[in-house]
RNA sequence: GUCUCGUUAGCUCAGCUGGUAGAGCACGUCACUUUUAAUGAUGUGGCCGAUGGUUCGAAUCCAUCACGGGACACCA
């Protein structure tokens, strides 16, 4: 039940007692009149000062009690604030008369959220602190702080309980803060380009632009089931259809599948498409990117990843066959038949699934001797038409598609090709895919046949880019967790009620 | 989905080959007007994740389940 453990009994005790003094333990007239990141700058030069102090200056802050560190008639607590920590010198005779003694020390604690007024100075230790004069509480907290020194490490709590862990972890409002930051300035960035951000649908009735299973909600009035979409790429298509030219989208994308450290079942990512160019444009348009983030966010060339170090002006490109051998390690000889692929790869017992076609099996290569090495930014080019089902063929070479996919860091960050606009051929690849899903290929597209009458109208040579913003904030931030940019990641129900309504 | 490790006080963790539960912090009480995880004294605090089993006896051994971490598989 709520409220049963006894230090939470304990506090409502104290929110009592102070009710009982006049005191409103959910104050709601803060007078803060300067953040604490404020404090410490405008004051810095009191360290100067002779006597260490300014008592003609006043501020009045508020923050939440860390630490709290009673010496008698006088203590020190710490409070926190979204921009820092400061400490406040709290002592006895420069309080209000008997505040000190049946207030302060008794019924005000660690985790309660105060406001200070006083003025600053320099402790002999060489701290700048608050010099108080007031103490005013403003919120209660009626459930005790995790221990003050190792805080609360355990992820399960860290990732249910995630504003605990924003309060005791001051380094994840970081990361967070970089989130918001990242996706802050890749908006800007191609409005500056002069993308237009549009929005499409969330709900779709097929589920397409990309091969995964969705999941499945239902629309009451009209009696029809809907797709959580999987990916906004035919909306943005038939806006491209439609006359504009250069648009993105920032937004999440849903899929019904496994969770790990680089999949949540929802996730964030853009995608953009701009007309009249290809995918060496947006080759371009992305080294140009990384290094507008970069300079905005202060963040070196030289990026530790983990144990890595990623070099941001190493751009590398290479087309995918070639990466295979050069490297990848893989006998050149071998690369381009299918049998001898077959062959080198039972050597090196990797087992694979019967009935796969050359590009399928060079893909394979790909991801087993090529994709964990390419650390620097590598656009992998000139992908195999067979694993590029959305992307337009090359023209001299009709096996490959005009495609690339960036890696940093050993692992995929974008996918970007000039797109397929021929609707006969989108129509026959719709029915491949139709084929495969009847032989049970449960994540294979749906024909979508008002996409194709959208194509039929005729749009523009395209080049279209998506991006996981997700991967792309673990890359800049240093996380090897996609729990750890989220910030309220997918978790199972900690109590089993959901079981009952599947019943 | 598979394998593997974990779940003990509010938090961080001990608890050996089974004998009925410990520390630090936090909290209560006392002392202390410049501390830095303040300090000293003292006290309270546990259905040992859940359910079964083995046993005279289970936090400990076994099984099942739940939740979490990691790895693999699939994917972005």
């Amino acid at each position: 039940m709520a409220f049963e453990n006894k230090f939470i009994q304990q506090r409502i005790e104290k929110a009592e007692l102070l009710r009982k003094e006049g005191i409103n333990p959910y104050s709601n007239d803060s007078q803060r009149n300067t953040t604490i990141e404020k404090y410490l700058n405008v004051n810095s030069d009191i360290e100067e000062k002779e006597d260490k102090r300014d008592e003609n200056r006043h501020y009045i802050v508020s923050g939440r009690i860390k630490l709290f560190r009673i010496m008698g008639k006088a203590s020190f607590i710490k409070i926190e604030d979204e921009s820092g920590m400061l400490q406040i010198y709290v002592a006895r005779d420069n309080l209000p008369e008997g505040f000190y003694n049946n207030t302060f020390k008794k019924n005000i604690e660690v985790g309660d959220i105060v406001e200070v007024s006083g003025y600053p100075f320099v402790t002999g230790k060489g701290e700048l602190s608050l010099h108080a004069n007031n103490v005013k509480l403003l919120t209660k907290a009626i459930a005790p702080l995790p221990e003050k020194f190792h805080g609360v490490t355990d992820k399960e709590i860290r990732y249910r309980k995630r504003y605990l862990d924003l309060i005791m972890n001051s380094e994840v409002r970081k990361t967070f803060q970089i989130r918001s930051r990242v996706i802050s300035l890749t908006r800007r960035f191609f409005e500056d380009k002069g993308f237009l951000e549009v929005e499409t649908p969330m709900m779709h009735p097929i589920a397409g632009g990309a091969n995964a299973k969705p999941f499945v909600t239902h629309h009451n009035a009209l009696g029809i089931d809907r797709y959580l979409r999987i990916a906004p790429e035919l909306y943005l298509k038939r806006l491209i259809v439609g006359g504009f030219e250069a648009v993105f989208e920032i937004n999440r994308n849903f899929r019904n599948e496994g969770m790990d450290a680089t999949h949540n079942p929802e996730f964030t990512s853009i995608e953009f498409y701009w007309a009249y160019k290809t995918y060496k444009d947006l080759i371009e348009i992305t080294k140009e990117y990384f290094q507008y983030l970069f300079g905005h966010l202060n963040l070196p060339v030289l990026l530790p990843y983990g144990d890595l170090e990623v070099n941001f002006e190493n751009f590398q490109e290479i087309p995918l066959i070639k990466s295979l051998s050069t490297i990848g390690g893989v006998p050149e000889e071998i690369v381009n038949d299918k049998e001898k692929i077959i062959e080198f790869l039972s050597t090196q017992n990797i087992t694979i699934k019967p009935g796969m076609n050359l590009g399928q099996l060079q893909g394979e290569l790909f991801d087993e001797f090529v994709e964990e090495k390419l650390i620097d930014p590598t656009f992998i080019t000139e992908y195999p038409v067979e694993i590029s089902p959305l992307a337009r063929r090359n023209d001299e070479n009709p096996a490959i598609t005009e495609r690339f996919e960036l890696f940093i860091a050993g692992r995929e960050i974008a996918n970007a090709f000039s797109e397929l606009n021929d609707p006969l051929d989108q129509y026959e690849r719709f029915k491949g895919q139709v084929d495969a899903k009847e032989a049970g290929d449960d994540e294979a597209h749906e024909m979508d046949e008002d996409f194709i009458d959208a194509l039929s109208y005729g749009m523009a040579p395209t080049a279209g880019q998506g991006i996981g913003i997700d991967r792309l904030v673990m890359l800049l931030t240093n996380e090897h967790s996609i729990r750890d940019v989220l910030l309220f990641p997918a978790m199972k129900p900690l109590h089993n009620e959901e079981k009952n309504l599947e019943e």
